[in-house]
Formats: C-alpha cells, structure tokens, sequence
DNA sequence: CGTTTCTTTCAGAAATTTTTGAAATCGATG
DNA sequence: CATCGATTTCAAAAATTTCTGAAAGAAACG
C-alpha cells in the first residue's frame, strides 16, 4: 500500500516528466526551453507560483526567470496574480489549452507571417516591369514573379484561416470537431 | 531604358532578397536558415541546381550544401533529377507551394507531436490510482491527471484535424478557400 | 582495375542562442 | 525620503547549433 510520501513523489516525478517533455518541443514553438519549462510548470501544477518557486523548481538563475517569465507574458500565455500580505507577484498558465494554443498562434502571424508578408510585397513591387524586355530575361522575369504571387497567395490565405481558427468566439475544442466534421464533405 | 543587364541584375537581386527573408523564417519551421535558403533558391528560380551551383549562389561550404540538400530530401519539399550527359546531380524544388506545406507539417507532426503524445500516455499511464489516497495529495493527483488528459485529447484532436487537412487529395488551395466558407456557417 | 569525378562524413571552428549573477532599478512601506 | 524586498537588466560565460574543409567513400568511365 502506497504511502502519502510515495504518492507525492510521484507526482513530483510525473510532473517532472511533463515538463521536460513540453520543454523539448520549445524549439517547435520558437521558444527557449526554459520558457516552455515555466510554462509547463504553472500548466501541469495548475497554480500560482513566484519567482522563487519557479527557479527553485526549474533550477534556473534569477535573470533567467524573470527573462522566461517576462517572455511568456509578452506571448500572453501566463497573467500576474497576487496573495494578500505578499509582496511577490505570482504567475499563472492559462488553464484552457485552446485559448493558449490561440494564443502562440496570434503571436506567431503576428511575428512571423506578417513581417514576411511585407517583404514579399515590397520585392514584387520593387521587381521591374517586363514589358520592355524580350527573349529569355523577359521569361525568367514572368516566371519569378508568377511563384513569387502563389507564394503570396499562399500566405495570405493561410494568415486568414488560422485567424479565422483562432478567433475567441466559442470553444477551440468545438469549432475543431465541426471542422473536422465539415472536411469530411 | 533598361538593358538586358540592368534587368537581369534587378532578378538576381529580387530572387536574393526572397532567399533572405525565406531564410529568416527558418527558425519558425525548425530548420537552420541554410536549408530554407537553399529551398528558397530553389523555388524561386524554378530550376534544377547542382551542388555547385548552390554552393555559388548561396556562398556556403560543400559540406553545408550536401548536409541541407539531403535535409531537404528527408522532408520531401525537394527532389532529385540528372541532366543527359551530366554525372552531377541536380535538385529541384516542389513548385506547388500546397504541397510544400504539406510535406512540412506531415514531417513536424511525425517529428514534433507523435514523440510528445507517445511520452504523454506513458506519464498518464505510469501515475498511480488516486483511488487508496485522500485528502491533498489526492486532489492534486486528480487535477494533475485532469490537465494531462486535456493535453493529451487537445494534441489528438490537432494532430487529427492536421492530417484531414494535409491529405493529398485535391489542391490545399481549393481545399483552405473551401474552409473558409465553411468557417462562416 | 586505375583514374577521375562527384558525394558524404565528421572533427573542429565559428556563430548564435541561452543562461548566469551581480549591479541597477523599481516601488511599497514606515 | 530612507530602507528594504522584489524585479529587471545586461555583459560575460556556457551551451548549443551551424558551418567548414579536408579526407574518406561511391560511382562512372576508359
């Protein structure tokens, strides 16, 4: 029979487990593995905790932490909270994995698509018009602009569907079984 | 009036700020930045490429070239082709931008979600029943538990709905427009 | 075969990213 | 407004990733 000392530790150790293995797909999510640490820590334990407790947890420096927790903020993925009579601030994850999931994707169009979007705009207007060019310098010109439009088309419908995904109205977990549902037609 | 020249100088340039901003997203997918510039390159021009020339264009070390174009390889955006008379090989790029981005998430969903979902089960499957344990310890068991199961049905549901959406049938073009309507309703 | 051409490998170098820790800053409190 | 605890900053160190180039390995040719 299992005694309270061995169920805790277990838990701890399940926990660890949880974290390690969130902290290696960081580098999927464009994240530094300590910040997808922390946020596996807030996540699995489901309450707030402070600087301290997440170095101590993670055992990680103060700077680290505070760059960590600074970051998952910014993502807005983690939110402040207070104890009454302490001065600390505390830190919890957002308890709803598809609100988070929404989240970093925001975030990632926001960081990624859309800088990359702007780029792609200004080379093809940049690009010279071919209609005084003939023969081959002519061709090659057509066709870098005719892949460098699919690639735009590309990004733009791809930018409006995960915003229409992550759109906050209604559960993530719903709209996604309706999609799926709907790709079946 | 543009001379040929000045023409051909202005693709050359365009195609290398393409290679540029395709490379910095190369974080973003999990690549290094000379492998997306590499595909970039290819892409762009449209045409197969040898080592050589890759090497040239991309002013990258032998070694670097063969290590990316086999990486490109192993995530199938770009394949192998000979020219009569040439021992060299020659890559070309997907030029269906769909189906490139079909490739990338079929490979990041094998790399990155099939590995987190087999070490998720194994956590869930290796607690202990909270069943001979009360009080604290055993809530926090149960709310442990809670958070993993919905981690574990959010990633299936992803993983899921990733594949219904990057099966080969039909163009992801038609597909994503279709989506979008659907989204509406 | 022996030679030549092309490709891959891999140990070390270079570049980049992440982390540390101590100092500076902030801000609540008496 | 001085103090003290909490937080942020940032230059340097450590860790990690990427790249190089020379050497080894394959494959095509005569």
């Amino acid at each position: 029979m299992a005694k309270p000392a061995d169920q805790h530790d277990q838990l701890i150790e399940a926990q660890d487990r949880f974290i390690a293995s969130w902290g290696q797909m960081a580098g999927a999510w464009g994240i530094s593995r300590t910040m997808a640490e922390a946020h596996a820590l807030l996540y699995i334990t489901g309450r707030p905790m402070n600087t301290d407790e997440i170095m101590d947890r993670l055992q990680i420096s103060r700077g680290n932490a505070s760059m960590s927790i600074r970051a998952l903020l910014d993502w807005g993925i983690i939110s402040r909270t207070h104890k009454r009579g302490d001065r600390k601030e505390y830190f919890e994850a957002d308890q709803d994995v598809w609100s988070m999931f929404r989240s970093i994707v925001r975030e990632r169009i926001k960081r990624e698509v859309e800088p990359l979007l702007a780029t792609l705009y200004e080379i093809r207007d940049a690009s010279p018009a071919p209609d005084d060019a003939t023969g081959q310098a002519q061709k090659e010109l057509l066709a870098n602009q005719k892949r460098l439009e699919e690639m735009l088309s590309f990004l733009k419908v791809m930018e409006k569907l995960s915003q229409r995904f992550v759109s906050p109205s209604g559960s993530g977990l719903e709209l996604a079984a309706k999609l799926l549902t709907k790709l079946d037609k």
